[in-house]
DNA sequence: TACCGTTGCCAACAAGTGTTGGCAAACTGA
DNA sequence: TCAGTTTGCCAACACTTGTTGGCAACGGTA
């Protein structure tokens, strides 16, 4: 039980701005001028709290899918429920955007994300696959498609994709995950 | 007709060292001091040859996908034959893996990308699906299948999307593509 | 009041970036 | 042979980056 601090107001702008500025350039293109100057601070601030820009992304993308619990579901809904869930997250919170535009050229970005999808849509494959084993590698089937999904629409912006409204890219992701979570192979 | 100049094995040698790096690490950590040095010559040839940082990079990201000819191809084998040409052109050069680092955060990768898939996906689809109205849709929904797995695959290097053999991916993605471009939505 | 940790800003540093201009050597055509 | 072009390198530029140290104002505590 810490004391709240004076400067908490100040943290909590920091990793705002950063969140922002991460997902909208990336890790390198993000600087932490830019930041400091959108939370309105001085630059060295950003130092004095979070140490160093490394330390900094790792503050601003922590994240969690809050995988929901799927247990009691009907078993041909499970596509549809997961596609949605992962549209909300993907929509609710530009976290995930940050931390995608940073994976792809910060290691340390990428790991977390290959921690997401392991320690995250993992266990939910095993639960609901004829074979656990195939677990990790349904999530992986779920991962490129839903990762390749956020692509197109949030960073690469491919009209045909950014058009589709919620229910039509429901309509068409939901039995691709479907199979890759129960389907046979 | 141009006569071949003397120069030519050095510009070469810049755009394959150009390709390497900008695969490897995205369009802003990819310096031009290290791909001239990669290539055996002074930064300063670069900008002569190539004039800057963005035309170099256009030079190097130059791209066709080739995509074959399907007209008399049996219908239900659509989606393994693309799959296998997309696949195959992954792995077989490293131009596309540069262009979809730099696209994360450059805007003039993005458009390439884009165009990229209009332009040679689209009219495939346009060709085999029911309505060719929806034939954006279908390339646009291909691509997201097609452009997630090779993120996770060469990207992310997420483990069990890694470990996957040639035929086992192809068995994984294939019926997605094939309903992408032919089924009903 | 006097004290001391906290909060914030300013100025500066060292390193690295893309980019430019000039100059020597090598080559080409006459 | 000799002028003119091409090829290459060196050194430097202007700028931006992450990062640091010092100093003033503030705020709670004794």
């Amino acid at each position: 039980m810490t004391a709240p601090r004076r400067s908490d107001a100040t943290r909590a702008a920091i990793l705002t701005a950063a969140r922002e500025r991460f997902a909208a350039d990336g890790f390198e293109r993000a600087t932490i001028r830019a930041i400091a100057a959108d939370a309105r601070i001085d630059p060295s601030m950003v130092m004095r709290y979070y140490g160093n820009k490394e330390r900094l992304f790792a503050a601003a993308a922590e994240f969690d899918l809050r995988m929901p619990d799927l247990t009691g579901a009907p078993a041909d809904q499970l596509g549809t429920l997961l596609v949605s869930h992962f549209i909300s997250r993907w929509e609710g919170d530009e976290t995930l955007l940050a931390l995608l535009r940073a994976a792809v050229t910060q290691e340390a970005a990428a790991e977390r994300m290959r921690g997401l999808f392991a320690a995250q849509v993992g266990p939910l494959a095993a639960r609901v696959a004829p074979d656990p084993a195939e677990a990790p590698t349904r999530a992986g089937m779920i991962a490129t498609q839903m990762l390749g999904f956020a692509l197109c629409r949030f960073v690469l912006r491919l009209p045909p994709v950014v058009a589709l409204d919620r229910e039509t890219a429901i309509a068409w992701l939901a039995p691709t995950v479907q199979r890759y979570l129960t389907g046979t192979i």
